[in-house]
Parts: structure tokens; sequence; C-alpha cells
RNA sequence: GCUGAGGUGGUGGAGCGGUCAAUCACAACAGACUGUAAAUCUGUCGUCCGAAAGGGCUACGUAGGUUCAAAUCCUGCCCUCAGCA
């Protein structure tokens, strides 16, 4: 029901197919963020034109609302939001571990912790209705279970980089516990289940080479049916990204696939990560940038590291009638101009926010099919040299 | 023509003797965006010098006046709006 086969590698990185019970993720491959069973802004045919090929939701944001019994109701988040496609869930971690600290990335005013972490679990407060709840590895695994995810994610907890060696060592060892319980409890749930979810270990340790390889070998030991990279270094900057990737970049095994937790740093970024042996990632600034304004572009449209291969459709001309990329096959590159672009996103239209944001999946998936290729054809370094050089 | 209200920075709109280069919002410009509390957030925003601290200059329709001190008080003029002729 569940497995994944590498059929080409060029260097680490791997072409490869992930079979799920809802169909098949070519790989390498992008999975939007569809964290409250929505890709913002997007239906489901619109992602399916945009060649999305699996999308992630997220335990945390559905547990609160609309709650699981909702979800049970109608046979998982996937059906719920008429995705019939292959998905993936996030444990929750992430939010109430990281988001909630009380100086976090995203918000420039501290505020009061709203979530108590102990080794039992996470306490925390609605961000909604302010109600109390405690998350477990435990809990994460039941919640998932009826989210129905194909993929689903160990409960552990990542920590912002600030945070002091005292607090990031005992955020390690507390991970390596949850992902244990995650993975008992998985154990059980699967007996009971129709289809299979492959349960992915999260590895932690950032740049740290001991920390990476100790929690890597954990993960293997524990024969999780996939891997996924955690922790800010996995993030926005891709000379560190590749940095923390490398650290175990030789350990990865060829009957896994391997997924980087919100990686970004644009196409510069996953050219590295792919190089060093990522098969799935998500991110969230792919549709967030969308919404502000900021697309994605091909080196043919002026794309180059400089510029992170983004344009900002706000400083297009008044009056000018090009598409927004001349190799892009999307509807909105297709059918409209810069300049009903520029006009849409001036002045605050919706409309704007959904046509940058299929372009932007449709360019992230396209990009991606393009580095397959590449590495299908033994051509990935010149792939690679032709975007970054 | 009479009566009333009012004229403030790119715009709307506060301020009604000193703490005012002037709250705030919008626009504009620049920037950020990691497993989405993000259609969000941050910075700049009279002008000149400075990296900054800070300093200079010019400003609240206009011309005068009162006062140690005026966007704020008084007078003339110009203009806008509402009501009445």
């Amino acid at each position: 029901m569940f497995s994944f086969e590498v059929l080409e590698t060029d260097g680490f990185a791997r072409a490869g197919t992930i079979h799920t019970p809802h169909g098949d993720i070519k790989t390498p491959a992008f999975t939007p963020v569809a964290t409250q069973a929505t890709v913002k802004t997007l239906d489901v045919h619109e992602l399916t034109k945009a060649h999305a090929q699996a999308v992630l939701a997220n335990t945390y944001h559905l547990y609160l609302s609309p709650g699981i019994e909702v979800i049970q109701e109608f046979d998982g988040f996937a059906p719920f939001m008429n995705w019939s496609g292959p998905t993936l869930t996030d444990s929750g971690g992430y939010q109430v571990s990281f988001l909630w600290e009380p100086k976090n990335i995203h918000s420039k005013t501290e505020r009061a912790a709203s979530v108590k972490i102990t080794d039992e679990g996470a306490l925390f407060r609605s961000h909604i209705d302010g109600s109390k709840h405690l998350l477990t590895p435990e809990k994460s695994m039941e919640i998932q279970d009826a989210l129905g995810a194909d993929i689903i994610m160990a409960f552990d907890q990542p920590l912002s980089l600030s945070s002091s060696e005292k607090r990031q060592n005992e955020a390690f060892i507390r991970t390596l516990q949850w992902e244990e319980r995650s993975f008992r409890r998985w154990e059980d749930l699967q007996k009971n289940r129709k289809n299979f979810q492959a349960l992915y270990g999260i590895v932690q340790g950032e740049t740290d080479v001991k920390k990476r390889q100790e929690s890597l070998q954990f993960v293997l030991n524990m024969n999780f049916p996939g891997i996924a990279i955690g922790g800010a270094t996995i993030g926005s900057d891709p000379a560190i990204t590749k940095q923390a990737l490398e650290t175990i970049v030789e350990m990865f095994p060829n009957n896994k696939p391997i997924h980087a937790l919100g990686l970004g740093g644009g196409p510069e970024g996953i050219l590295n990560a792919v190089s060093l042996g990522i098969d799935t990632f998500d991110n969230t600034s792919v549709t967030r940038m969308a919404r502000t304004g900021l697309v994605f572009i091909y080196p043919e449209d002026g794309g180059t590291t400089k510029n992170k291969f983004r344009i900002d459709t706000k400083k297009f001309k008044k009056n000018d009638r090009s598409p927004l990329s001349n190799k892009c096959t999307c509807t909105t590159c297709k059918e409209y101009s810069r300049a009903y672009l520029r006009h849409l996103m001036v002045n605050d239209e919706l409309l704007g926010g959904r046509l940058l944001s299929i372009h932007n999946v449709t360019f992230m998936n396209m990009f991606m099919h393009e580095l397959r290729n590449a590495i299908l054809s033994k051509s990935f370094s010149d792939f690679k040299k032709e975007w970054t050089s």
C-alpha cells in the first residue's frame, strides 16, 4: 500500500516514485500546504491544473476547527476538501512548540508563552478561543489517524535557533522520546485502518553533525516508513540548508522517502536540497508570497540567484501588456497581462492572490518536473548550473 | 447678498496658546516571509547635512496683529461648503 522506489540517481540527487493508497507521487516533488484543508485561495481543480500531486494539512488547526469529529464524518480531510490525491499531515509539533514561543519570527511584539512543554506533551491554549488542550505524541497520532492522510509525521519539538543550548539539548532528547511514543501508538492504530498510513520520523539537530546523525540513526533503527528533515536550518537560507543536509546525506537509505519540512529558499534552496537527497518538501511561502505579490520566474524571464528567482508584481509597469512569464503555461500567464496583475495586487483585489497562487504553485511543480527529468537523464548538474550560474 | 461652518503634509482627518515637523489612517516607497494564529508583518515617509545621536531651514489659505511663545487668539482679504434670499 505504501512504498518508495528510486528510479535514477545523479550524485546524491534521486528521482523516484512514492506509491500511496491515493496515488503516486513522482519525486522530487513539492507538496503545497493546505493547513486548514485548503491551499489558500485555490480549489482542487486549480490545484490539479497546477500539477499539484499531493497536499499537506495540519493536525493542530484541523483538531481545533472544525474538530476531528467533523473530519471523521467526512472520512478524512481529503474528502472534506474534495481532494482525491495523496495527502500528508504535519503532527502539530511545530505549532505548539515553535510558534508559541514568547519570541518568534512571526511577531515583533513579545507575548506570553501560551504553551507549556513537559515530557508528557504540550499543554497549550487555542489561538481561537483560549481553551486548554494537551497534545501528546499519542494524541497527535490519533488525530492524524482521523485526518486520514497517506503520510503522517511523528510528534516532535522543534526550536528556533536562538534558543539556549540547554533548551536545544532538552528538546533534542525529548523529540527522540516523543518519536518512539509516536511510533508505538501509530503501530497500534494501523491495525484498525482501511488504508495504511506511512509515519515519517523527524530528524532534528540543525547543523550539528553528531546530533543530526544520531537523530537519523534513531529514525532508521525504529524503521519508520519515511524520514522527514526538520528544524530551522531547513528554512530559507540555501547555504545553511546545504550545511544541515550535508551532515547526513550519506546515511539516507534508498528505499525510504526523505521529506524536507518547510524547505524554503526558492529554486536555489530546492536545488541544494534535491542535490542532497531530498525527495519531497512542503513550503508555505510559495502561496504566501503569491498573496503578497511576489511571483517566481524562470531564468528565461530574468530569474537569478541574486533576485531569488522572484519578482514583485506590484512593480510591473501600469500598462505592460506582456505576460508574467513567457515560459510558464499556467492560465495566469496565458490569459492575463502584467498590467492587470499589477492592478489587482496594488488594489488588494482577491483575484490577484489567486491568480498569482496559480502561477507560483504551477511554477514550483513544473520546476520539480524539469528537475526530475534532469535527474532521470543524468543531467542534473547541468540543470543546476543553468539555474544557478 | 445675508447667516452659519470651514480652509492642516500626496489624500482623509486629529490638534484649538508652549511637550508640533504636527496623533491616526490611507496612499507611496523600500524590505521580509520555515513543517501558515500571514490576502500578513517591518521600515521610511516636509526638506537639507549625518551611519546614528543630533542639528539647520521652511511649513498648518493669505496679509497683518496680540504674546516671552501661535496651526491654535484678534483683524482684513481670498476660497470652499450648507441654509436663506
